[in-house]
DNA sequence: GCCAACGTTGGC
DNA sequence: GCCAACGTTGGC
């Protein structure tokens, strides 16, 4: 199968990369906008995930990979919302700003920057490799 | 703290 | 079904 990219977006107040990594890996639930959701139902297993975090820090701090595909949302009093289970890969080596993001034109047309209030999000492998590749120090 | 962008809600 | 009002998110 394909191997699919996506990246997600979380408040470091609530739920930090490092966070993450303590735990392990995570259920990716909370999840309340339709585009979003779609995009976690489109996940398949061991899809490669970056982890961004907003507010203060504005940056991908690491590299994850869904451990376990859509299911129904336990924290959801309606039915209808899915998480997925997400485990962390490695940190990247530098964090990739989302000044940096913007400043490469290649990634102008990424959803992080044209809709920034998508929490999940596809992005092509070209992307999510290049993004990579500007982590690297 | 402010504002822009976007989604959702509710009146008509 | 349209659109104004409102709420939320996130960058600055």
């Amino acid at each position: 199968m394909k191997t699919r990219h996506w990246l997600v977006k979380q408040e470091p107040e609530g739920y930090s990369w490092k966070d993450f990594l303590r735990d392990g890996g995570t259920s990716w639930d909370g999840v309340r906008n339709y585009q979003a959701r779609n995009n976690l139902k489109a996940m398949a297993k061991d899809d490669k995930v970056l982890f961004y975090e907003s507010g203060d820090a504005k940056s991908v701090a690491g590299l994850a990979k869904v451990s376990k595909e859509a299911y129904p949302d336990p924290t959801s009093e309606e039915p209808g919302w899915v998480s997925v289970g997400l485990v962390p890969v490695r940190p990247l080596p530098v964090r990739v700003s989302l000044a940096i993001v913007k400043a490469e034109p290649r990634l102008a047309e990424i959803a992080l920057v044209r809709n920034s209030r998508l929490s999940v999000m596809p992005l092509s492998g070209a992307d999510f490799a290049l993004i990579l590749k500007l982590a690297t120090p």
